[in-house]
DNA sequence: AATATAAATGTTATATTATAACATCTACGC
DNA sequence: GCGTAGATGTTATAATATAACATTTATATT
């Protein structure tokens, strides 16, 4: 499989580990939310709100902006989902239960992002919050620019 | 001077050094983005667009939002502004002269905002997009959470 | 100085993103 | 069944941002 290149049943191995993390937790994954968070998954790269709730709606008509909006609040508070926020956009998590601290590499051509776990990172936060004797609490970290497929 | 504490004269420095960076890269600092970049200064952290808009008001009552939205793109494209994506935010940039990835360590509590740079945080930016086979444009680096004044 | 022209600003309208506030429903523990 | 908390429904509006076109201003050239 090319490097980059999303596995087919992500989807679905996010779904299930979904499913997973909120029974162990005593989260409900609602029909609306398990809906929602379908169609996040559904879309190849990243969703605006809008749009998915304009997707909800050819399911549930009556779908209005709280809904997708405190759906995406609770799938983004429990690790489902990430907001990307140069984008104002959504995005499926592919690995729900590890929570290290990610960064997004965001292709502006062909519109892909990437997400991307790395210790290095993790390690920067940490050391340069100590040196200003900050404590974090959510990081932002997304990288914008051309992905490797787009650069030939 | 306690760290993290902004130097009075930060304002008047950072205008000066517009006014230097346009004088020397031939861009217009005309009145009006002068104008906005003083009251970008005058709030001790950072400006949310409409509110600048309100102050931009008391001095000319028919500024619209294009004006400042046209106004702050003219400052970010130069590097005298910052856009803090998580908080649709604006901050002066205190260095506009030296153009290194930059981070913003941002408390939640005081509202505060520090601006860093690291080479740190370059050398992970730039280590990690070749490990991804990709090149970087913009980089969105945000650290929300507690800074040391407000830990006490 | 008159003229061209490119950049800046003015103006109107509207698109996009997001939340407040309150009503109703549903699952679940007792 | 009954109470309660959490989830969802509903209405309205707030907050953020841009498109499109008109006018003005600066400045380079003649």
């Amino acid at each position: 499989m090319r490097k980059g290149q999303k596995k087919l049943s992500a989807p679905l191995e996010a779904l299930k580990k979904a499913e997973e993390i909120c029974q162990s937790n005593g989260l409900k994954l609602t029909k609306l939310r398990k809906q929602v968070l379908n169609l996040i998954w559904k879309k190849s790269g990243y969703v605006k709100a809008y749009d998915l709730l304009d997707e909800l709606k050819k399911i549930d008509p009556a779908a209005k902006p709280p809904t997708i909006y405190r759906t995406l609040d609770f799938l983004m508070e429990n690790g489902l989902i990430h907001k990307i926020q140069s984008l104002n956009a959504f995005i499926g998590c592919p690995h729900p239960d590890e929570h290290n601290e990610c960064y997004f590499l965001i292709c502006d051509s062909c519109k892909s992002i990437e997400e991307c776990c790395s210790t290095k990172i993790s390690n920067v936060v940490s050391s340069t919050s100590k040196n200003n004797n900050f404590i974090p609490s959510k990081v932002t970290f997304e990288i914008a620019g051309t992905c490797q497929n787009c650069l030939n």
